[in-house]
DNA sequence: GTTTTTCTGTACCGAAAGGTATGGAACGTC
DNA sequence: GACGTTCCATACCTTTCGGTACAGAAAAAC
């Protein structure tokens, strides 16, 4: 990951690789959110400069789906491995533990798809459009998984599978913002371990 | 509430109502949060002036902490009233129904300290470590009450209070950051009553 | 009615935002 | 080695940001 792929280029190669300058910038955005990242901030940090990074992603917005797409892949990878779970049960832990493991990492605090729900000025709501539609899809794959568990017996008749989604949701959202309000790891941790013992069924 | 109260100024009188316009300033804070409203946001939907704004509330720092004085007071009364409940269960109860019902009104969607908690520019983080301590506040004060309902039983002996706290305070942000994303009313209502339902002890 | 005090409105300030034009340097191709 | 293509760096553009100077208007105090 030094060098990018060398496609049959013309002339003069670019000197920084991709791949590490959108890592970089997506720890700029998943530190300051889409707004509060400044070209400068973003450039800084991944160490080039204005024009290169206009060349090489094309503008703020398009680099910022581009961490986006980084970011689901490489952080948020738990949330497929979660949904294989036996159980409704292992479901929830996978979920919770995947979401708080990523909190205690090196990693920036916070998640990158709860600070880009927040509100924001006009030019950034189609972002917010973007990441609210990719929740969307996560939301339906989880539901389905849930009816399946009911099916099977994992939770009581009297619960409501839509609603224990949304729950699960909101307890995962509730832990990423106090992680990064600055919420101590053990306190995190608290909150895993409540939920998953007033978890019903198996 | 049409005009001010009347000290023994000199001078020309102020033409617009402090109290009206702090309560636009507010919501214009709660849609947008502390960054995105800008000073044209703010005078248009207060109906003064720039100078105005300046002379009646210092600057617009100083105006969101009015802004926040008044929602505390106004929005948030419910959790005063929530901490009297006679068991740990009512409480529970109030502070998610008090939540949800701020959020099925007419007032703008998602809370306002859950929004100041996000990432934020240099120039924001007083106002964000000030929302913050007054969070702290409150959870002492949930903290403290749950302490007093396990020693009455309300809840198992192997439920921590800290814990129970952290999470019911995880499920109210998560359920204003649902709110703020444009999540339906009955969803929301779905997550109160499944937290309700997997509530431990009365 | 004059004075004095305070408010309103316009017009402006410096800084920072996102984005780009331009010129020269470096490489692959022929 | 000359050429053509692409990249890097400086310097600049327009717009918007929070904040203010100044002049004129309006009302209480005398």
């Amino acid at each position: 990951m030094e060098t990018e792929i060398l496609t049959a280029h013309r002339g003069r190669p670019r000197e920084f690789c991709v791949d590490n300058a959108l890592a970089a910038a997506l720890r700029v955005f998943w530190t300051k959110g889409y707004e509060g990242a400044s070209l400068t901030d973003l450039t800084e940090a991944m160490g080039i400069t204005r024009p290169s990074l206009y060349a090489a992603f094309g503008n703020k917005e398009s680099l910022f789906r581009k961490a986006l797409d980084l970011y689901e892949r490489d952080k948020l990878a738990y949330v497929g491995a979660a949904l294989e779970a036996p159980t409704a049960r292992g479901v929830a832990e996978r979920m919770l533990g995947g979401a708080l493991d990523l909190q205690l990492g090196s990693d920036p605090k916070g998640c990158l798809g709860v600070i880009s729900s927040g509100p924001c000025g006009s030019e950034a709501q189609s972002i917010k459009a973007e990441v609210t539609a990719r929740q969307a899809s996560s939301h339906a794959a989880l539901l389905r998984r849930f009816e399946q568990a009911k099916a099977d017996g994992d939770f009581p008749e009297h619960i409501d599978p839509e609603g224990l989604v949304r729950y699960l949701t909101a307890v995962g959202q509730g832990l990423c913002i106090q992680a990064g309000s600055g919420v101590a790891p053990e306190e995190l941790r608290r909150i895993v371990d409540t939920t998953l013992e007033l978890w019903p069924g198996r």
